[in-house]
DNA sequence: CGGTTTTGACCTGCGC
DNA sequence: GCGCAGGTCAAAACCG
């Protein structure tokens, strides 16, 4: 790790990803992270996007679905009903995360 | 020791 | 057809 500036600090989805790049995206200026899900049968793929002067605005996409459940989640839910949903629960709980940070920039990236 | 992270370079797709 | 942009991969270094 750099050890000089500073650490960006995602919000925690309950997942564990594995950053494989980062670039400078100039049609918006802003800097652009890449992650992996490290699970072997989830291509889940998560991309962390913040402003160059604005470490705070910070806007994460996910791409893809997991194929697996989240830990975190679980046990995060436990107070859910028995009728636990799999996927649809991630998202739930990503949803959560999102909304307390990054609902100012408005950007839907969601799959067609 | 293993695992993870970081930087650079490379490749592909699309636009004009 | 070429250029640009964005995205991915690889290797190396460092930490716990």
């Amino acid at each position: 790790m750099d050890g000089r500036g500073f650490r960006l600090v995602l919000p925690e989805d309950g997942y564990e990803w594995r950053k494989y790049g980062q670039k400078f995206i100039k049609n918006i200026g802003k800097f652009r992270s890449y992650f992996k899900c490290q699970r072997s049968n989830c291509r889940a793929k998560k991309k962390a996007e913040w402003s160059a002067s604005d470490p705070s605005t910070l806007r994460v996409v996910y791409d893809g679905v997991h194929t697996h459940a989240s830990p975190a989640t679980e046990s995060a839910s436990s107070g859910e009903s028995g009728t636990s949903s799999s996927t649809a629960n991630n998202y739930n709980l990503l949803t959560q995360v999102f909304g307390d940070r990054s609902s100012t920039t408005s950007l839907y990236d969601d799959h067609p």
